[in-house]
DNA sequence: TTAATACGTCAGTGTTGTTGACATTCCAAG
DNA sequence: CTTGGAATGTCAACAACACTGACGTATTAA
């Protein structure tokens, strides 16, 4: 905090909020983002991958054996676009791609070996900047910047987010 | 809140942060940035403009009669890229393209109405879920936010931020 | 049997980013 | 006054990543 935000008040119940204090958060966002995603860029470029594979690999990670419908629904792009990333990720031998026993049309995606080798390279590179910054901004500032980020999505991302969290999945 | 994040304990002056913790902020990140961007983005299709012109427009309205060079450092892409998008809002009539007094090699940018005009349409949408976020989270909430988001920054990043707030600019 | 689902793929297009090379204009130092 | 370098603009080529539309193939479900 050089110059900081002046923290808004609270008068008679409803949050009274400056154009300037939500241009701040604009803004804030715009350059946060460029650093939340500075460290895993620069490992990517190395091995000439993309953010797209990034994505893909952490949300493998985070639900092993999940379905390519369900990941294209987190991830929100086309089936084209998802496509091309995993099928460099699967030739690379990142990525496992099994036919399912319930219902064969089905491919269960799961991490390599070497698929979770680069995922924990990249969520660590990550990691390391996020908990620089939440050990930087105390906890209570941290609890704030997850209530704010939550409200700040779309309803159908946001149940997404939670079932993330939930540990579904099948 | 749904679930929420469980709020990190602060044990003998140092955070405790969980592998959890760490990962849902990752998480919340990449979920929130998507919503931050949508309501933009729908109006910048409808004119076959993308966020490269919303960007461009933004820090010229917070900045106007900044130089490229200025631009260029704050957005953080090539001026190839940043030409690209100068050009079709110039051809455009959206923005104003003058040669410096004081050194002619310079071109002082400013929006004209009609990319004042936009960039508040665009403003708006984007403020409107702000301030939506905000109210919801409440206002400690908020500062702890922006607190952590300024944290996450690169330093070099942080500067443009915060010269942005100072009103700087000649 | 038929319709719908899940997946993959081909082809084309657009935005946004990158390098590298080169020209122009202009300021400032020698 | 010449020259080096900074600021700007432009051309070409390329890559990543998104999109649409169309088509094919299993497989499941109605």
């Amino acid at each position: 905090m050089t110059q900081g935000q002046s923290r808004p008040e609270n008068t008679r119940g409803l949050l009274f909020l400056t154009d300037e204090q939500l241009r701040k958060g604009i803004e804030a966002m715009f350059f946060a983002y460029r650093g939340f995603t500075a460290d895993p860029d620069r490992i990517l470029a190395e091995k000439s991958y993309g953010r797209a594979h990034h994505r893909a690999l952490h949300f493998i990670h985070r639900s092993p054996g999940t379905t390519v419908n369900n990941l294209l629904a987190t991830l929100g792009v086309t089936k084209q676009s998802l496509n091309r990333v995993l099928r460099t990720l699967i030739e690379d031998g990142l990525v496992l791609n099994e036919v399912g026993i319930r219902d064969k049309r089905q491919r269960h995606l799961t991490l390599t070996d070497a698929g979770a080798d680069l995922e924990s390279a990249l969520s660590n590179a990550q990691s390391d900047r996020m908990r620089s910054a939440y050990r930087q901004a105390g906890a209570d500032a941290v609890y704030g910047f997850c209530t704010v980020l939550e409200a700040m999505m779309d309803p159908e991302l946001k149940e997404h987010y939670e079932h993330l969290t939930g540990g579904e999945q099948q």
